[in-house]
DNA sequence: CATCGAGTTGCTCATAATGCAATTCACCTA
DNA sequence: TAGGTGAATTGCATTATGAGCAACTCGATG
């Protein structure tokens, strides 16, 4: 029985495809295929039913998925702290982050985290949807807004804050709203993803909850970074997370409007989340990373200061 | 980084010995030397001070084989689990037992033993020094007498009795002694162990400690079988538990002496004891042995009944 | 009905483990 | 103090094990 052929057995078991485990493995697929028959072959019992599609654990196989899996945790961690007393983290940190926001704020930081850290390798995948990091064998997922799933430890980063904007040329032509109610005179580029269109949400001055603006535009999209280009160009109004467009605010490329107001996208505070697998804390790679990232964005966050 | 690596660091460890490690794998030694090499270049660490005559665990060495072990041992407990389903304990059980007590009544249920679980191989060890089970990778250790060790569980197999006998011959040539006061004036086989010699206890009927009665003989030894043999030959009188001379007492080639009387071996009752590391306790070949023990012997035992 | 993706199997090749022998080294004994 | 002994390491030839590639089977999808 070897170690290869349990790690690739959680593989299996947590994405559901012989496939997917070989592919996050760097393996062919027959190793796996030949891996798991000989674990099989060993315990003298079927862990999984090859279904057409897609592979289900059986009953003894998902006890043991369970065990083996927390075991193969336990062992690399007690490996990694064998290793890195006295030495730097090691290894593979596998990072998953959305696409906006790793280009801007994860991807720029890598070279002087992987500098301090020079024994560590990085994997850095970007993607919307959601990513779960058990199954997709993940250290770290970072998502922006709100936590659905509770099997998993997360840890905030930054809160979130949203400003109205637009670029200087459109409100020079169209003039600067002076309250949220003004907006239903202007063109609003507005988001709309799965979850159907953004609501803008404004607070007054000194008022706890916030509330809803019709808002109208010409552009509707699901993608933050089209409607971004068209506020630039001077097409309208857009709200977006300062994290997003801290460098345009900053360049001056887009100028805040509705200041007093205090504006969001969501009807609570959102923040931003790093998410893993609980015993993923006590990992130094983890450890590392999420110090790193902490002290560099900081508190409030480079991108609000 | 590989299983049989990591079990036979674990073996070295706790024999201490690489050499020892390789006997209970069944590997060479060259073998097994270059695993722990494999083992700590993977880790870039040292695990063990290779001393000239033994070998001792470095620190990170030791923090690594305390959750390694642990780690192989819920490994191997989830995979006789998975393995087991359905299906009859397998694999090899290790049996440690005192030579006497083994010979007499371990080995001879041995067949019907392995006769009922035929998937299971036993490997038998006597000795009647104090083993670790740990230490020499034993599954269950059956020890007579006193407890000392905390970090293992036992579990008590049946009460030990003494009984003072003699041969028939000597008892017609030499009077049967009427009080314990009386076996001054009688030849008493005397044990003497380690600990010195053996003391006889008796209690009196319905008294609650026992208390030491001067025995003086011309013969003692460190080897119960032999004092045996002569008590058989008629040569004096014994004090031995019910366990190692049932057979000939129930043969007639002993007769008890002062029956009236409790007589012990030791100031306090004491008890025949499987004993095993606390997490074996769930291994199913432990688990069916000990069942399997526990019924033949019965309760109260049947060289008592 | 054809295509595609997933899993398995056959085959070759390279890497790694094994087992044996030789060597080193410290300790123990004569 | 020299030789013997047991333990660990190293070298080397043999063997076995896993990787990688390609061909094949089998459902599902469109």
């Amino acid at each position: 029985m070897s170690l290869v052929a349990l790690r690739l057995f959680v593989r299996v078991a947590a994405t559901g495809s012989f496939a997917a485990a070989a592919r996050q493995q760097g393996l062919p697929a027959s190793s796996v295929s030949r891996h798991i028959a000989a674990l099989e072959k060993a315990l003298g019992q079927r862990l999984l039913y090859r279904h057409t599609r897609a592979v289900r654990l059986t009953e003894v196989g998902e006890r043991y998925y369970q065990e083996v899996r927390e075991i193969l945790d336990s062992l690399d961690i007690a490996t990694e702290q064998a290793a890195g007393t006295a030495s730097q983290p090691q290894g593979l940190l596998r990072i998953n982050a959305p696409v906006a926001f790793g280009r801007r704020h994860i991807a720029p930081r890598l070279a002087s985290f992987q500098a301090r850290y020079t024994r560590l390798e990085t994997e850095l995948t970007l993607s919307d949807a959601f990513i779960d990091p058990v199954q997709e064998g993940v250290d770290v997922v970072v998502r922006v807004g709100a936590l659905n799933d509770s099997s998993l430890v997360a840890r905030q980063l930054a809160r979130q804050h949203f400003v109205v904007c637009a670029a200087p040329g459109y409100l020079e032509r169209w003039g600067m709203p002076a309250t949220p109610d003004a907006l239903s005179e202007h063109n609003c580029l507005i988001y709309k993803g799965t979850r159907g269109v953004q609501p803008w949400y404004f607070r007054d001055p000194g008022a706890r909850k916030y509330r809803v603006r019709e808002v109208r535009g010409n552009l509707r999209s699901n993608n933050a970074e089209s409607l971004l280009e068209a506020a630039l160009q001077g097409q309208g109004i857009v709200l977006f997370p300062t994290w997003l467009i801290h460098a345009e605010l900053k360049a001056g490329r887009l100028t805040p409007v509705l200041s007093e107001w205090e504006a969001s996208g969501e009807p609570a505070p959102q923040g931003i989340h790093a998410i893993f697998p609980e015993n993923r804390l006590r990992s130094s790679k983890v450890a590392a990373f999420l110090g790193d990232l902490q002290t560099t964005i900081g508190e409030p966050p480079y991108w609000d200061a």
